[in-house]
DNA sequence: TTCACGGATTGAAACGATCTAAAGTTGGCA
DNA sequence: TGCCAACTTTAGATCGTTTCAATCCGTGAA
């Protein structure tokens, strides 16, 4: 019921020690003889004392958190990234200092400042669309290292995390392309989003490796919502022929037309081939199951965070891209073995 | 490029003045006189100074975090809750440390015991499965508040923020009565759950309140996943007559009986009716679109928060238990007006 | 008996902020 | 010129921990 905080002195008043022989027992230093050491072990106990990681932090000059800023927590892909950003730090002892932006770049800028203020080892930061690394530099500083998950920022001597986005879609669309379509079409997303862009270059880069000339009307643009992307799906059948399936910037989009077509009397996975981007949990569930990209958010999150952590402990280390693989995950929204 | 942190004491020295005056500064009191301010001002943002929050904490024996721990952080009604924690701690200065337990309560004691080293003003706990109020006791201390989320737990003195499950339920079930059902099972859910045998409580009262007696075989059990929930389809069936319409344990079980229902050949919301509960993002955009009850995470989250930031200011308010009103949301998936 | 030595313990100064009480500065007025 | 009040500024203790350097104590060697 006692308000006040314990603190080492109410331990060493306790059992009769000093303060200092009480904090090196906590640390387990073998100096300290057993007796003793048992004594205050059974002090501890008693009063129920809990360490002040802060005053230690302050006194040696060190930190036991890292700042993880989220764009949107709301989204599973990031929701999983920050579960596995937090089970790596939490194993290293570290603590997670959460921050969300909710896609504005004012709230990231204010975020992040508050952040800083709590002195942590490291940030992760999923930038918020549109973010600029100028205005980041000046709050973030030099002497708090940070890894950018997700996004290209033009600035450097930040560490970068982001997925093989090129890579993915290529994969995609050749596997389009081995069961016979030639007619691929590269729906949804912002033309002017980085993972955008990278991911029609792999859907661009496959289609003219297979001698295939890409027509304007098979790019087709949409937010990356359900909705947004079922409400498009007219602008694939504006002109004869139309495509025969279509590479989708995430799954989100893709489970959006699928629903399209079956609005329009097509089935996904029958008579229009599709793949996603993202694995999400749906994917596998929906109907068709979706042939999707796994980028495994969780695995991200881990790698961020030891990756964050080691540089904390090494401020000298180079900064480093790191591109994570993407792995083609096939059901049946991509249709049968072979068709004609 | 400075490793060094720059700290109350360079400012001083850089331009003159005593570390008080610069902390009179920092504070923004009337104290200081205006030309000593803006040399300050200057000085502190030539010298790039960041605040050390934690120190400050520490001589004025306040904290400015608040714990929030997480049982399953990829599930989107804990991630949209912890955003709105966030959200409304981040609004009031505090900072979010976060911690998940994936659902164990092994990691979820360690995880309340590292983060109260931090020593946050208060803590958010959504608990993990099967977790035991007398375990948690003596890590949480009686220092500091804690509001627990979702389940509720036997030990008192904590506050409590739960749905309305039972109401949440009780109109779902009068809404299909209303549209003229009669044999409504309540599919899903495992009944050894608290919120699980609350609204299987509001079912039933609803039930007994029309006249209808339930039979066992309405009660179909099933994990809370979608593939799970399509899993166990069959079991409705299994006598004659069977149910024309469910109450579903929540939306991610309605979404898999749907998908269960159509691979039977019924078309959920056209030969049965069903509810979920959660109002998840998809169930706006799923075919049908599904009749369920929203639940307000995010709002939650920042209910949470600001009940507990009260609590830290007043430690002797009387720990309350708080019930959030859920509201139906009535889409396709329930059926027409009015059937026979 | 004295001394050196190793192990165990502790006093006191940090860490970076806050805050009280006291000391400097003004300027006005007698 | 002297004195008081109103402003400004600051010295120094403090929060809870760590850590260096110093002290203490018992023992075996000289």
């Amino acid at each position: 019921m006692s308000r006040r905080r314990i603190t080492l002195s109410d331990i060493a008043a306790g059992c009769g020690v000093s303060r200092a022989t009480v904090s090196l027992v906590l640390r387990g230093s073998p100096l300290v003889a057993k007796s003793t050491r048992e004594r205050v072990e059974a002090e501890l106990k008693k009063q129920g004392y809990v360490y002040n990681r802060a005053a230690a932090n302050l006194r040696r000059r060190t930190s036991s958190s890292v700042a993880l800023v989220i764009n949107d927590l709301s989204n599973p892909f990031f929701a999983e990234f920050a579960a596995g950003v937090d089970e790596a730090l939490g194993a290293a002892g570290y603590v997670t200092l959460l921050g969300s932006t909710n896609e504005s770049t004012e709230r990231q800028q204010k975020v992040l400042a508050s952040l800083m203020e709590h002195d942590p080892a490291g940030i992760i930061l999923s930038p918020a669309e549109h973010s600029d690394g100028d205005r980041l530099m000046p709050v973030v500083g030099t002497r708090t290292p940070m890894l950018v998950f997700n996004r290209e920022l033009p600035h450097a001597h930040w560490d970068f995390l982001v997925l093989d986005n090129r890579r993915g879609a290529q994969l995609a669309t050749e596997h389009l392309l081995e069961r016979g379509h030639r007619r691929i079409a590269f729906f949804g997303g912002h033309a002017d989003s980085s993972s955008c862009r990278e991911r029609r270059q792999g859907y661009a880069q496959a289609m003219r490796a297979a001698g295939i000339e890409v027509e304007p009307q098979w790019l087709v643009e949409s937010a990356p919502t359900r909705l947004e992307a079922a409400a498009q799906t007219a602008a694939l059948f504006v002109r004869d022929p139309a495509p025969t399936a279509a590479v989708c910037y995430n799954d989100a989009v893709a489970l959006g037309l699928s629903l399209g077509l079956t609005a329009r009397g097509r089935r996904p996975g029958h008579d229009f081939a599709l793949t996603g981007f993202d694995d999400i949990p749906e994917a596998a569930a929906s109907l068709p199951p979706l042939t999707t990209l796994s980028t495994g958010p969780r695995a991200r999150g881990r790698q961020a965070a030891e990756r964050i952590l080691m540089r904390a402990s090494q401020p000298d280390l180079e900064p480093m891209r790191m591109v994570a693989p993407v792995t083609l995950n096939v059901r049946a929204s991509s249709g049968p073995e072979r068709v004609a």
